[in-house]
RNA sequence: CGCGGGAUGGAGCAGUCUGGUAGCUCGUCGGGCUCAUAACCCGAAGGUCAUAGGUUCAAAUCCUAUUCCCGCAA
């Protein structure tokens, strides 16, 4: 089977590195986004990606837009693949570039379609407090994320599992079912499933004011927060005019109702305690600006901290 | 050359502006109290103040350069 692979994140690099393993797969080449100004210096910096994909010897194309790039299109064209196969591409594909291979486009998605369709499905998962997600290969059309259902891989999402944890989950399963996907859509004994659109819902991108801590929420809501928006845009409180990033929390005491909220409990070696409209959340770890992560109770030494402070 | 914060006993911080004995909350160790304790009381150890140079009678503090860490933005 010969594919052309188009991603752009660490999350699309160990689904590569799965394909390039199978003597019976061969990537004739990679597709992704051009280098960026990125970190501080805003020094350009290769995709993922492509280091990965340097690394094996695989011909890397970088475009700002497959649509429009047609030189790229011609290219593709000639290399006579059987797939394309998109993992968290970063870009829309046009009718043209999904006639382009033989057997068709497959996207691997994070999520159970239809449910959360679009670009964040992972973090959306876990803020919403979801008890279990996958995995789901499709074909590509030309909307977001509506083709046809190919195969379906369900994770569980454990009470304190993080983004990057599911992240790092999916990334490693995902190979895998590509590969399974591509195979059996070849001796056809996988079959193509139409999308229920009732059932769909929306994964959309999350914006920093996202991450605000609102204690008269619920402790179980405010943990989903905490836990779903690692590493980025992190959930976070204000402290003395700046963001005070809360990177663990745990839920103490589900029950306990407060109509003072964001009140500070108590402060133990394993963390601060803090009220909410129902339930108290521990907060574990958290990162001031400008420092490393640390343990809540090391903060609390150096603010000077006290019961019965309070956070908005 | 994108903007900014930081480096001080094992941890988190103050002290730097205005140079003059190294300080706070913890932790550790020893002792005491206690049926007992993560609680309380008493005591002790532990720091060439990131590095290198400079100014000065005197530098954590002022000046110059360097290294490392982090936040924002993208």
């Amino acid at each position: 089977m010969k594919a052309v692979f188009l991603g752009t994140p660490e999350i699309a690099v160990k689904p590569l590195e799965y394909l390039c393993a199978k003597n019976d797969v061969e990537i004739c080449a990679i597709v992704t986004q051009p280098d960026r100004p990125s970190g501080r210096g805003h020094k350009l910096t290769p995709p993922p990606i492509k280091v990965k994909a340097e690394e094996l010897g695989i011909n890397v194309f970088q475009t700002t837009s497959i649509r429009k790039d047609s030189d790229l299109i011609e290219k593709l064209k000639s290399l006579n693949a059987d797939f394309f196969i998109t993992v968290a591409f970063g870009q829309i594909l046009s009718q043209e570039v999904i006639d382009i291979p033989k057997s068709g486009v497959i996207n691997l998605h994070a999520s159970l379609l239809p449910k959360y369709r679009g670009a964040n499905p992972i973090q959306r998962a876990i803020t919403n407090g979801e008890a279990k997600t996958g995995v789901t290969t499709m074909m590509t059309d030309i909307g977001l994320d509506t083709g046809d259902i190919l195969l379906v891989e369900e994770i569980e999402i454990t009470p304190d599992m993080t983004s990057p944890e599911l992240a790092q989950k999916i990334s490693s399963i995902g190979g895998d079912i590509l590969y399974r996907t591509m195979t059996g859509l070849l001796d056809g004994s996988v079959k193509r499933q139409k999308q229920d659109d009732s059932l769909a819902t929306k994964a959309n991108k999350f914006q920093k004011q996202d991450g605000l801590i609102d204690f008269s929420a619920d402790a179980q809501t405010i943990h989903n927060l905490v836990r779903g928006l690692r590493d980025w845009p992190c959930a976070y409180v204000e402290f003395k005019g700046a963001p005070l990033k809360i990177m663990k929390t745990s839920v103490a005491d589900e029950n306990k109702t407060s109509d003072k909220t964001g009140v500070i409990l108590s402060i133990e070696k394993k963390g601060i305690t803090i009220s909410t409209t129902k339930g108290t959340i521990l907060i574990e770890e958290l990162q001031p600006q400008g420092k490393k992560v640390m343990k809540a109770y090391d903060w609390s030494h150096g603010v000077k901290l006290a019961t019965g402070d309070f956070f908005k």
